[in-house]
RNA sequence: GGGCUGGUAGCUCAGUUAGGGAGAGCGUCUGGCUUUUAACCAGACGGUCGGGGGUUCAACUCCCUCCCAGCCCGCCA
């Protein structure tokens, strides 16, 4: 039994370890205070669902700087990430995503197909697509993509495959030669294990499906003898076929509560983070486990808090998802990577409304890396941190264009023009060179995608017709006077300075005269460096434009 | 009901590990730059550090209690 000391809330500072500006250090002190061998192994897990979501890239990258802090040090580290495929399906997504990370109905697939195979192995289904082995390969699939995309090296394992290549013989032998003591430890965790729990769910031969009802154990033949009964999950039930039969110990599998210690058994797992889902119930089980029926140490946990998606709960069903492939459409990789580099043991919402918040947050957390910001504590966190977010460190901190800013160039099409009105705004050096410009201009697409995703104040473009618009007298005269000027032939840069004079000619604001102009060419009450900008279009278009004409 | 983890400015968050001045960015407002247009500079406004009590010369920090949020305490993972 568990002497209660197993918090696993590692990170609560209420021990006596060196304080560490960044909490992957801290994980990585407990890990190699263990003295484990090498490699050490980081693992993380996840049961398929039907999307790849941004809870499942949190288990992974936060695994990843504890792992990155380890190979820094002159570690040899695996991540490993378990894809737990030999659970039974329990229950219809509502939404999938296809191999490409796009999020699908379920209308859109073969439905009826995973309905009939509702308490089968995930590894047994096929994939919906038609395109991988199995629908557990499909999703084991998506992660590897993702954590690809994020620059994070996992190995993936098939939990299945641990199974049918024997790796977990030796465990399913132990838990079923001293079932009587496995059941001893559990029950004090689970009321209803009773004096029949066997910890073993037999795959049924005749109907495919996992079952709970084992008759009888020969250790010596490593076979169970069972009943596929009828199995509750949740408010409905997966009818069993009532065969009887007799399973081999690879054909089937242990119970979670058994099969979480049994992969820190078989992988040798060091470390492993986990949502707070885990930290009351899973855990200090697997712990009691561990170390009274496996006879092993369990590794070092980290228990993070779960995120959520605009304000809401992450739900799949409700709609409320985001993958890594749509958030990449709309942030650069270290962008991310930086949001899960913050305090795991937070909670932390992830709007996407306001992701120029975070955007800014980023570079301001790389300036303190640079040594430009004035707050210590940022700058004590970026300094311990900022290498394992970026890709690779760089001798001088890279241009970055505020992401509102990248948003307004984004309406712009024109790359030349870009660069223009980024320079004359000062975020990129006169004489930068092409690879930094380019750098820099990634940035837009981001920006851009997100405008357009939003539909917020920056998702516009530069209107064909005339918007519906009404100045008074006087801003009508400048605006005539404006048209006059342009006509006249200027570039952007006297176009500007024209606006300026124009307004001041008229006794008019010159906000009221930038305001009307953004109308009548944005329907916008603002927008890019506007003289720049008109001086880039077609002269007879501006003309008539300002004269309220087309 | 019990346990765990959070609660700091309008927003996003540092700071709590060894008790001593409540902070940053963004936003807002004001002023400046004889070109303010998602730009820069200066300044201001803004918080009973979730509430209350206690310990202490001194509490965001330690203790107790209450409130709020999430999770766990059935099954499953």
């Amino acid at each position: 039994m568990s002497d209660g000391t197993d918090s696993p809330h590692t990170l609560a500072a209420d021990d006596e370890s060196t304080h560490r500006d960044f909490w992957a250090e801290t994980i990585a002190d407990e890990i190699e205070a263990r003295d484990p061998d090498e490699p050490i192994v980081v693992k993380g897990g996840v049961s398929p669902s039907g999307v790849a979501h941004l809870g499942n890239v949190n288990e992974i990258m936060r695994g990843y700087f504890v792992a990155e802090v380890l190979r820094d040090r002159g570690h040899e580290v695996r991540q490993v990430f378990t894809s737990d495929d030999k659970d039974p399906l329990r229950k219809l997504p509502r939404k999938l995503a296809d191999a490409d990370g796009n999020i699908v109905g379920l209308g859109e697939v073969d439905a009826g197909a995973l309905g009939r195979n509702l308490g089968k192995p995930y590894t047994d289904i096929p994939d919906p697509f038609g395109e991988a082995d199995s629908y557990a390969a499909h999703f084991a699939a998506l992660l590897e993509a993702d954590a690809d995309r994020l620059g994070v090296p996992i190995e993936m394992r098939s939990n299945t495959e641990l199974y049918a290549d024997g790796t977990f013989d030796p465990v399913v032998s132990h838990v079923l030669a001293n079932a009587e003591t496995a059941r001893e430890v559990l029950s004090e965790y689970q009321a209803k294990v009773d004096e029949d729990y066997v910890p073993f769910n037999p795959v049924c031969e005749e109907c495919g499906k996992l079952t709970e009802t084992v008759t009888n154990i020969d250790l010596d033949a490593e076979t169970v003898d069972y009943v596929c009964t009828d199995m509750e999950v949740g408010d409905n039930t997966i009818d069993g076929c009532g065969h009887e039969g007799t399973a081999s110990f690879r054909e089937g599998k242990l119970p979670w509560r058994f099969e979480w210690p049994g992969q820190w058994q078989v992988l040798g797992v060091d470390f492993e983070p986990f949502g707070k889902d885990h930290a009351e119930g899973s855990w200090p089980s697997g712990v009691d486990i561990a170390e009274n029926v496996l006879d092993i140490e369990p590794p070092v946990p980290m228990v993070y808090e779960w995120f959520t998606l605009n304000g809401e709960a992450l739900s799949s069903s409700a709609g409320n998802i985001v993958t890594v492939t749509e958030l990449l459409d709309l942030l650069e990789p270290e962008v991310v990577r930086y949001f899960f580099a913050l305090d795991p043991k937070k909670a932390r919402d992830l709007d996407l409304s306001r992701l120029d918040q975070l955007v800014d947050d980023y570079d301001r957390f790389e300036r303190a890396y640079y040594g430009t910001v004035d707050d210590e504590s940022v700058t004590e966190f970026a300094e311990a941190s900022y290498p394992y977010v970026v890709d690779a460190v760089a001798d001088d901190k890279p241009i970055r264009l505020p992401y509102t800013f990248a948003a307004v160039l984004g309406m712009v099409d024109d790359r030349d023009l870009r660069i223009k009105l980024a320079k004359d705004e000062g975020h990129i050096p006169d004489d930068a060179d092409e690879s930094t410009v380019e750098a820099a201009l990634a940035r837009v697409e981001k920006a851009r995608n997100w405008a357009e995703r939003m539909d917020n104040a920056y998702n516009y473009r530069l209107q064909t017709d005339l918007p519906d618009v009404e100045f008074d007298e006087s801003v009508q005269a400048a605006l005539d006077a404006l048209a006059a000027f342009v006509d006249a032939g200027h570039d952007g840069e006297e176009i500007q300075a024209a606006i300026y004079d124009t307004a001041r000619d008229h006794d008019i604001e010159i906000g009221d005269l930038f305001e009307a102009g953004y109308r009548l060419f944005f329907d916008e009450t603002q927008g890019p460096r506007l003289g720049e900008f008109l001086g880039e279009l077609e002269t007879e278009f501006v003309v008539g434009r300002l004269r309220r004409e087309r």
